[in-house]
DNA sequence: TATTGTTATACTCTATAACTATA
DNA sequence: TATAGTTATAGAGTATAACAATA
């Protein structure tokens, strides 16, 4: 330790600015979920092709990438690790032999279930920042940004 | 392309949690600053350091990468390459020899103009999808969320 | 020809360990 | 001993190009 904190750093307009609010708050929370995924050894990322396996078993390996903005070559080894872990498995199509069927095993089944009381956890202490008004406002707001990515340039 | 959209995915509570919807709300937003920026090659983290370098002239590097979380090791080659490009400059702090100052040059601070009107310009595009309000809202829970990364537990 | 899955590859970001020269 | 800056390195995240098997 040094002797004191100094003079603090002018940050100037960047606190300021949403995207450095959007992105100190985007860290703070998932460094949040990190820690209580870490017993787990699991990424959100990998929660969330857990979840999407649940919801559409069989789904095929491009269009889940393509619904969690993941690049299907980059999907590869990120399905493989949990593959190796026993949580999920591919099946053969019968209609289409280049593809590949995924789903969840009985195992992946019961490490989402864990994994999703994690979330509960981490998702109500937040909440408990913003009581259920402020959280409800958040959503509707972050929508509302992610929505306007995508329109006229 | 393809007959169709084929089914929706179900993404299941996945919307619904703060730190889904975070997570893509501060893509979107970093994307569209990324285009700004990009006829000037200048990343958001480079942005950073000639804003807090303009309020702060003569600060440390270990005290710019700590206030803008960045390790200082991470910080160097990124100081680096704004140094390469006559941004920014190290001089020698007489009373301690290991150490430098880091100052702004006049061409960085020209580009800090430029690069703050394109900021504005961002920023405005965004903070019409939310109204003065929306926005004001925004920033608070933000503020909120991010504060309690550091609370007890 | 187009699509599914895949390999190879590269660049950025992030993180840890350890070095140097000073203090 | 401790600190400022730096080097080396390794792991994730993200991107493009191109291939084999199949449609």
């Amino acid at each position: 330790m040094s002797a004191g904190p100094a003079e603090a750093v002018d940050l100037g307009p960047l606190p300021g600015f949403m995207f450095y609010a959007l992105r100190r708050a985007q860290l703070a929370v998932a460094q949040d979920i990190q820690r209580h995924f870490a017993a787990d050894d699991i990424r959100p990322v990998q929660f969330a092709v857990l979840v999407v396996l649940h919801r559409n078993p069989g789904l095929r390996a491009t269009r889940v990438a393509l619904a969690l903005g993941v690049k299907r070559t980059n999907f590869v080894p990120l399905f493989d690790g949990l593959v190796a872990r026993g949580l999920v498995e591919r099946r053969p199509v019968p209609d289409d032999r280049r593809a590949a069927a995924l789903y969840l095993t009985e195992e992946g089944a019961g490490m989402l279930g864990r994994l999703e009381r994690l979330v509960a956890q981490h998702e109500a202490r937040f909440a408990a920042r913003l009581g259920l008004e402020g959280r409800y406002q958040l959503m509707g707001l972050l929508h509302r940004l992610t929505e306007s990515a995508f329109d006229s340039g």
